[in-house]
DNA sequence: TTTT
DNA sequence: TTTT
């Protein structure tokens, strides 16, 4: 059964990297998409759509990625479901991201490249020179504090 | 930007047809997507995702799927917010079908045929053999009653 | 029966846009899509991809994009086979793209926004300011010559 | 940068299994996939795409699959250029499959469940019951004279 | 509120 | 016949 999504769009805001237990990183954000036409009213125009990126990834958006930053998404979406605070079940539908591609950081120059950040099935992780920095050396753009994730939401 | 979903799933039950108050059909269904592999626990695996598609290809999908057919979508996710019934606002993602591709009907025997049912660009319509029965045909699949939605919500 | 295509890249030249006999715009081009992972060599790592758009979305394209900037293009695979110059059936693949993003335009600051060039449903065409000057004020652009392109060709 | 395809077509003959030099599987396949609207002559009316699967998805496509079965495909686009048996360049596009979906097998009632057949992150690779038979108890499906593929071409 |  |  297939289930596959492709979106190019901005973050809403810097991305909220996060680790769980075991120390996975995980990234949400959210995607403000653009509609290819606008309603009569020109009210509604673009599309909120939250995603989830995990591992490498994860830490690659948010050192290199901020608010208003451009990228593409491939994915899945998927459905959740979990006890609001008021006790009631919320239904929960998001895209997680099998790899984000850098197509403009906001405020550099564009000529610095494109970055493409993901899954890397090989284990020569550092063909890519945005790469060498390690996530860890910025401890202002990972607000790293342990979240309650369990490892079994791990897509692999 | 790009917004683009292709999925293959189940329906969980028959599509809900239903018109707009200017008599633009409209019909929703969820989608059982199972994951191509299942968690440690086997517990969780599919996703159920919300679709909406409008017009002639909202009433094949009512006239010819039901709970348990496969289809195949190509759409984009659409993101709204409305008011709960306890006054809150709720978030709501869908994925609102450009066409629907009957897979297999649940019942049918397969050699009948593989039948889209989707946006069709130009003015001929009569090409597909199972259009030739219009949807007013079949009262009981068409449980019709007019729905408080503004035509604003249309696609196109 | 699904065929939906989504891709990134970058033009590895000026578009080629022409005119069938009967005057509808048809612009040819190729799109440099980066693997994103290289070769144990290094020595291959991109694949290059032949695309065609129609109608107002072609003329956009060649007024607005050139060699180099990078577009995201959602579409369709289609396959073709006609004679060769040895007289010899040729086989061609190329992507048919029902719309056509402007990601990035080369030379351009890229603050000037992103664009959109693609198929517009509703008959209100001039929301997009980019759109305002008609591609036929630009006679460099057009390299207008009338081809031997059947109208059987339109996709709609 | 993007580069995602998703298919569903029916084969047009029964998939091509081989092995390279070092024993990885290979199997080349062509999908029909119906256009979903006719020309106006009615002539020209499915494109004839081009496939590759590697590794343990080639086999299943190879085991269960023949002429006329339905599947689905999530893949990419790949350009590759070769010496024609005249000495000339031949381009050649197809997709790299990384997963392919049984949708039905012809043949077979379809009551036997859909079968999913790809890419395989984690080492748990017998939950899916139709795994348990090793391709290699089948030497007629099998046709698996070695052949000259570097595995350079390996996706991964 | 979930399908084979 | 290939882009940054």
């Amino acid at each position: 059964m297939l289930n596959r999504v492709v979106l190019v769009g901005r973050l809403t805001k810097d991305p909220d990297l996060r680790y769980t237990a075991s120390g996975v990183a995980v990234a949400n954000f959210t995607l403000a998409v653009n509609r290819p036409f606008s309603n009569q009213q020109g009210s509604r125009d673009a599309d909120f759509i939250n995603c989830v990126v995990w591992r490498r990834a994860a830490e690659n958006l948010a050192n290199y990625m901020k608010k208003g930053s451009m990228v593409g998404v491939d994915g899945r979406i998927q459905t959740r479901t979990f006890e609001g605070q008021d006790g009631k079940t919320v239904f929960m539908t998001e895209v997680v991201a099998d790899s984000v591609q850098f197509l403009e950081s906001k405020g550099s120059s564009q000529g610095r490249g494109q970055q493409s950040s993901g899954f890397q099935p090989n284990g020569n992780q550092n063909q890519n020179p945005m790469e060498q920095k390690p996530s860890s050396d910025n401890p202002f753009k990972d607000n790293g504090e342990p979240i309650d994730i369990s490892d079994d939401d791990l897509p692999f």
